[in-house]
DNA sequence: AAAATGCTTGAAAGTGTTTACAATAAGTGA
DNA sequence: TCACTTATTGTAAACACTTTCAAGCATTTT
């Protein structure tokens, strides 16, 4: 008998009359059991509500079924639709997650990867908006698995689920040059990988092939808000642009707001096309053409790529780029 | 020297020609070291780069510095703001959240509790739209706290942190009455306890309040999603409803979206007051006024409240519940 | 009937910490 | 200097499992 009430493995094997070994192996399913046994067992497990304990197996078996994943920011519709996605394949695979906020904060990334290796996750998901030289390292110290879900690694050293992220930014440009020969590209940071290098250089590409001239003046900077969106409009107005592609949802509502309520009229005076495809796009009006992208698959598919590591399967391709469009809504002729 | 490169406390102690205890007195602060020691054995630490085994630890100590948050939905933003304020006052107090979807599921909810508990997390967080009989008792019958965040008990068994959504309720009605004779309560799930008893009760009871009867063919139950919202728009019309009080901002997003296009004029043919307060209520064009709460203190002082019950502090009140408002915005005259 | 094979089972050694408890060292006051 | 505290350190037993290895049996095979 315990002194308090936590039953564990030992008193099964004692009730039952087997040793814990053989209750081991009932709980885990292993087939190496007698039908009449696993019964005797079983009925113990029941009568004694016994739960295994995560930690101890943890600990004896060096596997959590636990993955971390860090992304910059719950509330942004875009990560927390990859998030959905990472969660329902995760689920399918029987493994929990440990959600860390990285904040956006290069510093903190490192902190909540620490943290989640030193709580012995099989494996992590990382999303953010690059990847410093820190992060990096922290990750080849440790032999714990990582993927990469929608966040670029210019270095091509991990493994990523991606869209292309440059040519769809050319892409976009091809819509808006149809009318269009001033187009802003309002980017967040610049510091980021994903807008400094992968996107600029598309807007750069983009513009030249339809054979306009860059102007840093049309380059916008400011973080993935709609309050810097909406801020933003007066700014954008003058630069005298009469469209522009936008790196994420919230700040390209908010900018369309911040337009519309100085009198310019979105697509007529004003065209845009923004980056993420989230559930945001729509609740504008008019609603936002937007890069389209499979936001729940970048999510789900990277989770998967990440059981395929943890299980030593082979993987058939370590970078996977994933199909993009534009969706043609009402922010554009 | 071991096999692999897993560096133990073991490995510590003998590099510094110490005791495990030593060791691990260090590593946690402990006050008791003599200040040479303790920098021989933080030195040999930085040396070897040695990182605690949060398993082992959380096995020896019974205490995992862990917190299980369950969510209904990552993709709602009302929820996704609550859980940035959890999780920022989590990492105030070093603990890691394990985050789980409930799918908005009550079996799902039964087996995302139970793996949490598995794990031996300090506490948990729980999220959801009411309380079924299976959750409460797996609730009790565990002895790791459990706090409710922006959701009721009507049973008032668990500490929770809430605003008066019923009386929240009535206040919205009061603002909508001035201008309309008929007005819709546009509801989630009946099922669920926040709607089918306490808003229902509100709406009904607001409606006493200014004199109007209650109808049941304005009350019309939905999911939470944009969607939903968007095609209730028609049997919302043909109701001959001229305004809306709605249990969710996304739904009333849709419904916001839908209304308008079907050439109704918001808010000067129909008026709309949301419930969530969330990002969403301002991204739509007009903005919706909204039942005002602090969602973000919903999540932290929640989590605040679980490290309270966790460390075996005295708690002032259960039940806390936050002050709530109208914010006026453009969807209603 | 002896030998070989295949199932079931149990004993015991990990897994990397924490934490009594005991032991030793270092002060302190008389 | 001695007895008595107090501060510092070490020993070893948990913690609740998994897993390797070997043993015990029941079947087959020859």
């Amino acid at each position: 008998m315990n002194t308090d009430d936590t039953v564990t493995i030992y008193d099964v094997a004692r009730e039952a009359g087997v040793s814990m070994a053989t209750v081991s192996r009932v709980v885990n399913g292993n087939k190496n059991v007698k039908e009449n046994t696993r019964k005797k067992v079983l009925e113990v497990i029941e009568r004694l509500d016994y739960r295994p304990n995560a930690v101890a197996r943890g600990l004896a078996s060096k596997k959590t079924t636990t993955v971390g994943v860090v992304i910059p920011n719950i509330t942004n519709s875009y990560f927390a639709t990859l998030a959905k996605g990472i969660d329902d394949i995760a689920e399918m695979y029987k493994y929990n997650i440990i959600l860390t906020n990285s904040d956006e904060d290069d510093d903190k990334e490192v902190a909540v990867v620490n943290s989640l290796f030193s709580k012995q996750v099989d494996g992590v998901i990382f999303m953010g908006y690059h990847l410093t030289e820190k992060i990096r390292s922290e990750f080849s110290r440790s032999r714990t698995p990582v993927v990469l879900a929608g966040t670029v690694d210019v270095d091509h050293q991990l493994p990523s689920v991606n869209i292309d992220y440059k040519t769809a930014m050319v892409d976009a440009i091809a819509v808006l040059a149809k009318n269009n020969s001033k187009i802003a590209f309002i980017s967040g940071p610049l510091l980021d990988d994903i807008n400094g290098k992968v996107r600029l250089s598309g807007y750069k590409e983009g513009l030249k092939a339809v054979d306009l001239t860059y102007s840093e003046g049309l380059v916008f900077e400011a973080k993935y808000s709609y309050d810097d969106g909406y801020a933003l409009a007066e700014r954008v107005i003058a630069s005298q642009a009469t469209a522009a592609i936008v790196a994420g949802d919230e700040l390209a509502a908010g900018l369309l707001n911040g337009l519309s309520d100085k009198g310019i009229r979105i697509p007529q005076d004003f065209e845009i096309i923004t980056s993420d495809d989230s559930q945001v796009s729509r609740f504008t009006r008019p609603n936002m053409t937007s890069i389209s992208q499979p936001l729940y698959d970048l999510g789900a598919i990277s989770m998967r790529m990440l059981t395929k590591i943890m299980h030593k399967e082979e993987l058939e391709e370590r970078e996977v780029l994933l199909a993009h469009g534009i969706s043609k809504r009402q922010s554009t002729k």
